[in-house]
RNA sequence: GCGCCCAUAGCUCAGUGGUAGAGCGUUUGCAUGACACGCAAAAGGCCUGAGGUUCGAUCCCUCAUGGGCGCACCA
């Protein structure tokens, strides 16, 4: 029975095996449990893209959501956790047309239908890998309820939904500037984009008094500064503070706007910085958000120069109709200089918003889109977290949840792209955001609309418990489920908020591709396995502070393994002989089995604590802490001192218990080894997975 | 610009109002009857700087410096 116990744990040689028991057990299912407690335990995992890989956060996120729930059902929950993915409109429809432009196809030559037949094909060949991956990690979520946000069912979840907002008026269409991204053709929310520093110029523009009252002075102009001289072709108006003393007497006189060669007012506006630039702004209504504000203040009327798709439009002039929006600037400048309208250009340093799906500068543009009024809903959303229905871990993160929906905008929900639920109105292409349908996630994945009956999943299993997510998607994601549960369901759809850590590289640093800094979690389950793997992350998640990623702990994590699988050998070999232990027959009440020496009884006092701290610090999610515990007790105090007294005077019944106890307090961190062992334990039946946690 | 977080051993990080710990690394022994992915020892830190509260601070407060992050963007 122990030949194949060799000396060194091999990983490779068990997961796939154990996961596949598992599996088979049917256990991740919470209606095959069979010791029930009556009381439910959800987690809805937060459904990554289908068009993602498993990346360092993943693997913590689900080593996370595991360890909760491995714990739970053992503790006799009925415990589910629901998987799925996410369709992740842009981002999947631009890793297809990536795909198709290789064949120099583009999705207008298909159009929408065709197109989206090669969405739904991409999807059904590479949208599970990211859940492969999870299950070698040790997920144990339920894949017999795997759900995907553009399911049947899904979509009628996501219609009901905006039905329901529609009929509490809340949707409206509006005509504004919005963000917008040329390369992705589609809006964007704010949410969706990424500032990015660019070192850019500012042009100082001279722009002529229509009335001059001195010629040829430095006074017959007003000096604007701009980071993009273009948009000068679409100005309606030059702006300044009204407390400005510069320009008081300017104001209401008349501007010739240069090149188009028209006159445009001088208003005044509170809006506007006395200390920026040279406190008199060029007013672009159709392509700045503030300029539109001061526009419909002054009843400005917006000109729209450049078009979506990034090019000047005839609105511009004949000379620059048609331009790419930089070829538009060059011809500007160069224009400008010729006429001696520029007074200077000075080096800038700013902040430019890009497209979080493909990197495009985003352009503000005035549009036509649908919105759904924020107000009441953002109201919602404070209210449960304010009145603590749902508490984030950490707690700080309350602060920017409240901070952002107590200001937050009405939300732009549509999308110019073709993958994606489309807006349920008669004669509406567009489509809705993507978070729009991911802020259905946790009952819409239970069968809400349909389901409310008793016993049905929705009634049993909503709301979930737990959330675990980055903090990146707080307000993206997190908020939105908040409001839609309470609107929808009464009920907010889980009541803790896990904010892990995030993963940088050990610089401090985001991890990237193109550095060569990003780790693959697929690569360290290879190298080390995937308990090593689970060790190493969890190892370093202290207090949800960012991990400096060193792999130093997924190798002591490995070792670990080893400790715990040779500890094992000793202890079966102990055991063997008298074969008086039997690890199958102990009960509760035999905690203290024959523990006659000093030792034995320390060695058992010592587990009793670790058990309840550990239990402790898993209910506080506190991962980090829990695990350096265990490490500790039992490398430590079982291995080091325990085990090594027992080789004068072994007792196998303190041996066994203390053994059988570690691995079902190590089996939500490291899955795959504990209950590998735990299958060699003479006497055992169940899995371990199913096996009763603490005393 | 506003706000938040971090600064402890070579590296990555714990921790406590009474003068510090882990993992990895390093040094020295040891093939001891589970483990060399190991065992036994050891070296290594005025706990970023300056003030303050306190009998006493690495831990509390203030400021500074360095690093990270979030929000808002100023044309």
């Amino acid at each position: 029975m122990l030949s194949e116990f060799d000396k060194p744990y091999n990983p490779k040689e068990h997961e796939d095996k154990i996961y596949k028991l598992w599996e088979e057990s049917g256990f991740f299912n919470p209606d095959n449990l069979p010791n029930k407690k009556g009381e439910h335990f959800t987690i809805a995992l937060p459904p990554p893209n289908v068009t993602g890989s498993l990346h360092m956060g993943h693997a913590l996120n689900a080593t996370i959501q595991d360890i909760l729930i491995r714990k739970k059902r053992m503790e006799s929950y009925q415990t589910l956790w629901l998987p799925g993915t996410d369709h992740a409109g842009i981002a999947t429809q631009n890793v297809v047309e990536r795909d198709l432009k290789k064949q120099g196809i583009s999705r207008h030559d298909l159009g929408r239908e065709k197109f989206l037949e090669k969405v739904w094909e991409w999807k059904e060949k590479y949208g599970d890998i990211i859940l492969d991956q999870l299950k070698k990690m040790g997920a144990s979520c339920d894949w017999s309820r795997t759900r995907f946000t553009m399911d049947t069912e899904y979509q009628e979840a996501v219609k009901i939904a905006f039905l329901h907002y529609q009929k509490k008026g809340w949707i409206y269409q509006g005509e504004r500037v919005i963000s917008w991204c040329a390369r992705c053709r589609t809006s964007l929310s704010d949410l969706e984009l990424e500032y990015q520093e660019e070192k850019g110029k500012l042009w100082f523009i001279k722009y002529p008094l229509a009335e001059a009252p001195t010629q040829g002075r430095s006074d017959d102009f007003v000096v604007v500064a701009t980071t993009r001289p273009e948009t000068m072709l679409g100005d309606s108006a030059v702006a300044v503070n009204p407390k400005d003393k510069r320009y008081k007497n300017l104001i209401g006189k008349k501007i010739i706007l240069p090149i188009k060669n028209h006159e445009i007012p001088i208003v005044s506006d509170r809006r506007i910085e006395m200390d920026f630039g040279t406190g008199a702004v060029k007013i672009t209504p159709a392509h700045d958000m503030l300029d539109e504000q001061i526009a419909i203040t002054h009843k400005l009327p917006a000109i729209q120069i450049i078009n979506e798709k990034g090019r000047m439009t005839k609105e511009a002039g004949e000379d620059f109709d048609g331009l790419k929006i930089l070829e538009a600037r060059e011809k500007v400048v160069k224009k400008l200089e010729e006429l001696g309208l520029i007074e200077k250009i000075e080096d800038y340093t700013h902040n430019i918003a890009k497209c979080y799906r493909c990197g495009t500068t985003v352009e503000p543009l005035r549009s036509k889109q649908w919105f759904l009024k924020m107000s009441e809903l953002a109201q919602l959303a404070m209210r449960d977290v304010k009145n603590k229905k749902v508490k984030f871990h950490p707690k700080k993160w309350e602060k920017i949840y409240l901070k952002w929906l107590s200001g937050v905008k009405d939300w732009c929900i549509s999308r110019q792209i073709w993958w994606g639920h489309k807006i349920p109105i008669d004669g509406v292409d567009d489509v809705l955001d993507t978070w729009f349908s991911s802020a259905l996630w946790p009952f819409a994945t239970l069968g809400w609309p349909r389901a409310k009956s008793k016993g049905s999943d929705l009634e049993k299993y909503y709301p979930t418990q737990v959330l675990s997510t980055a903090r990146d998607i707080i307000n993206l994601w997190v908020a939105r489920m908040v409001f839609s549960g309470v609107e929808f369901l009464g009920v907010s759809p889980f009541s803790d908020v896990i904010i892990h850590a995030t993963i940088l590289a050990k610089d401090g640093r985001r991890m990237s591709k193109s550095l060569g800094t990003g780790v693959n979690p697929m690569d360290l389950i290879n190298k080390y396995g995937a308990d090593a793997t689970r060790f190493g992350l969890i190892w370093q998640a202290m207090g949800g502070q960012d991990i400096h990623w060193s792999e130093e702990h997924v190798v002591a994590g490995k070792k670990f393994c080893n400790k715990i699988w040779n500890a094992a050998r000793f202890v079966l070999k102990q055991c063997q002989p008298s074969l008086k232990s039997d690890f199958g027959s102990q009960k509760k009440s035999d905690f203290f089995p024959g523990g006659k020496t000093s030792a034995d009884k320390k060695i058992l006092a010592q587990l009793k604590k670790t058990q309840k701290q550990v239990d402790k610090l898993i209910d506080k999610y506190e991962f980090g802490q829990a695990l350096h515990i265990l490490y500790d007790f039992f490398w430590h105090d079982f291995c080091d001192v325990y085990l090594e007294e027992s080789k004068k005077n072994p007792n196998p019944e303190v041996l066994a218990r203390v053994l059988k106890e570690s691995l079902k307090l190590l089996h939500p961190f490291m899955p795959f080894i504990t209950e590998h062992i735990w299958s060699k334990l003479p006497g055992v039946k169940n899995l371990l997975i199913i096996e009763e946690w603490a005393l």
